[in-house]
DNA sequence: ATGGCGTACACCGTACGA
C-alpha cells in the first residue's frame, strides 16, 4: 500500500513540528506541502532527512512556496525533479513534481500545485489565476497525452460543487466557487484527470480549509479546496481517500486539513 | 460595510490569504 498527501502548511517553519510528527504517526509515503513560505536556503531538509526522507522544494521569500518530501523507504528512485511549471515563467513558485518508483515496482508522477487564490472575481489576480490554471492544464494534458501516470495534489483554491461550501448561498459567485473557476476546474479535469473524492470511497464528508476567523473550525464553517487527482489507470488502484481534520484541531494549526489517499501498490 | 486570525517582514503597520 502506498499513501500519498497533500497539504497547505501555512509556513514550514511554523508547522514543522506538526508536519514530521504527523509523517510518522500516519506512515506517509510522499507529501506534497504548500506555502512553505520560505527560500530554498532555509528549508528544514536536515529534519526531514532525520525522519527519514528526501526532500524537493521550490520556495520564495514570505509567499507561496510548494514542496515533496518521499519517505527513503518507500521508493526505489525520485526523478527528473520539475522546479514551477517550465511552460509558465512566474516568479511565484506554486509547482514541483518528481517521477518516483515505489519499491513495489509501482510508478508514478507525483505533482503538488499551489493554485493562485485570486482575491476578488474579476481583479487582476483574479485573471492570473485563470491564466496559471491554463498553464497547468496544458502542462498536465501534455504529459497524460505522453501516457504518464500522475497524481496531481495541492490546494487548488476552487471549491468544485456546492456540497463542498459550508453556506453555498453566502458564497454564491465569490472566489474559490464562481462559475469561471469552476470551469477551469472542469477542463483541467477534462485533460484525463479523476478526482479521487468522487471515487465514493471517502468518509467522512469534510471540508480541507476553515478560516482562522470567528471560529471557522469549530463551527464547521469550511470548504474543500484541497484535492488529489489521478490519471485513471491510478485512480483505478486507489483503495481510500480521506481528509485528516486532526491536525486541524492542535494548538497553532494550519488553517489546511491534510488530503490523504491510499494506492494499491 | 468592515474585520475577525495568522504569517512574514521589519514597520511598530502593511500585504496577503481564502
Amino acid at each position: 500500500m502506498i499513501k500519498l498527501a497533500t497539504w497547505n502548511v501555512n509556513s514550514i517553519k511554523v508547522r514543522l513540528p506538526q508536519v514530521v510528527d504527523w509523517l510518522e504517526r500516519e506512515k506517509v509515503d510522499a507529501l506534497v506541502m504548500q506555502e512553505t513560505k520560505t527560500v530554498d536556503e532555509l528549508f528544514p531538509r536536515e529534519a526531514f532527512n532525520a525522519a527519514g526522507f528526501e526532500c524537493l522544494f521550490c520556495g520564495q521569500k514570505t509567499y507561496n512556496g510548494v514542496a515533496l518530501v518521499t519517505r527513503k523507504s518507500a521508493w526505489s528512485s525520485v526523478q527528473n525533479p520539475v522546479l514551477n511549471l517550465p511552460n509558465y515563467p512566474d516568479e511565484q513558485k506554486r509547482f514541483i513534481a518528481a517521477d518516483l518508483t515505489h519499491v513495489s515496482g509501482r510508478r508514478l508522477a507525483f505533482a503538488g500545485a499551489y493554485f493562485p487564490n485570486g482575491q476578488e472575481v474579476g481583479c487582476d489576480k483574479f485573471f492570473y489565476k485563470l491564466d496559471w490554471i491554463g498553464a497547468l492544464t496544458r502542462y498536465m494534458r501534455s504529459r497524460i497525452k505522453a501516457g504518464e501516470e500522475i497524481v496531481l495534489g495541492g490546494d487548488f483554491n476552487i471549491a468544485p460543487s456546492p456540497e463542498d461550501v459550508w453556506d453555498p448561498v453566502a458564497w454564491k459567485d465569490t472566489i474559490l466557487v464562481s462559475e469561471a473557476e469552476r470551469g477551469a476546474w472542469r477542463v483541467l479535469l477534462e485533460a484525463g484527470l479523476i478526482d479521487t473524492w468522487t471515487l465514493g470511497l471517502h468518509a467522512p464528508e469534510t471540508y480541507s480549509w476553515w478560516d482562522y476567523r470567528q471560529a471557522g473550525f469549530e463551527k464547521n464553517h469550511g470548504l474543500r479546496i484541497d484535492h488529489l487527482l489521478a490519471t485513471p489507470k491510478t485512480a483505478a488502484a486507489v483503495s481510500q481517500v480521506w481528509i485528516d481534520t486532526a491536525p486541524r484541531a492542535l494548538e497553532k494549526p494550519s488553517d489546511h486539513a491534510p488530503v490523504v489517499m491510499t494506492l494499491e501498490a
